[in-house]
DNA sequence: GTCTATCCAGCCCGTCGAGC
DNA sequence: GCTCGACGGGCTGGATAGAC
């Protein structure tokens, strides 16, 4: 039984390398020697293909040769294929004018000439940092607070005893409270990838997590959303967080996407 | 009625401490 | 230092409840 690492650790970033040389490479194996998971992905894929690629990633490299107007349409495609991941370009050669169009068109950040693994894998912690927002020291959503750093939970400041994936798969909830969490998505970072795993672990800790909180005397927060997933939120007339405001919250995050009113 | 979520029971495995 | 047993956590199978 493989046991992976939970997502709280930024070297566990994972990123899918996109190169027009299809099979391992140099870059991916120093970027992993930095903490990366790497995901290589061949450029000679169909466009439509790497958003797809991109569902469990955290960011996107995609490694040219040279900076034109085709690769510049590249990432604009890319962009309205939904790709909402961090996208760093990894180029030999770029004009000024190439760069300014390619950050125009939906590159977070290009990088010219022969960065070191070191160099491209702090871009990429600092541009998802940018992107998902910095760490938080503590999430609350009703009465129920968590503190990452800590790895700890409190119920009206009572703490909480949970196990670590029980902590992990609340922690996944709370940091991006009011947006559903595909059970896709919860899975790919608890595991690494959800390849033939029941999804029914992951109701198991769900269970065990209500049970465990209300037992503390928590408010109902975890809530599910037929055939798509979960969602934390705080119940109408409960409190939400006042450490991360509405404006925060990393709504466009990967797996995750805002709960639309029906009413 | 069908599909999905929830929950319970139990097994497997890893960790830790006691005893030798 | 090694072995063994207790314990806890992770995981799965199956039954049931509930949403669509």
């Amino acid at each position: 039984m493989t046991r992976c690492p939970t997502l709280t650790r930024e070297t566990d970033m994972r990123v899918l390398l996109c190169s027009a040389r299809p099979g391992p490479s140099e870059l991916a194996e120093a970027l992993e020697r930095e903490g990366l998971v790497v995901t290589i992905a061949a450029m000679a894929e169909s466009l439509a293909a790497i958003p797809l690629h991109a569902a469990q990633q955290d960011a996107v490299v995609i490694e040219l040769a040279e900076l034109r107007r085709e690769e510049v349409l590249l990432v604009r495609g890319l962009r309205s294929l939904g790709l909402q991941l961090p996208l760093l370009l990894l180029c030999r050669a770029a004009t000024a004018d190439a760069e300014r169009e390619a950050s125009d068109a939906g590159a977070d950040d290009v990088l010219v000439r022969h960065a070191s693994a070191s160099v491209i894998s702090a871009r990429l912690r600092a541009t998802h940092r940018r992107c998902a927002g910095h760490p938080v020291t503590r999430v609350t959503c009703a009465n129920v607070t968590l503190e990452p750093g800590r790895r700890q939970v409190f119920v009206d400041d009572r703490p909480v005893r949970l196990t670590a994936r029980e902590f992990d798969v609340l922690e996944m909830l709370m940091l991006r409270r009011g947006a559903i969490q595909t059970k896709e998505y919860l899975l790919g970072r608890l595991y690494g990838d959800t390849g033939g795993r029941e999804n029914r672990i992951l109701d198991v800790f769900i269970c065990k997590l209500r049970r465990k909180l209300a037992a503390a005397g928590a408010v109902e927060i975890i809530r599910t959303v037929w055939g798509y997933g979960y969602l934390a939120e705080a119940p109408a007339g409960t409190r939400g967080s006042p450490d991360l405001p509405d404006w925060a919250r990393p709504e466009d995050s990967p797996g995750a996407f805002r709960v639309r009113s029906t009413a």
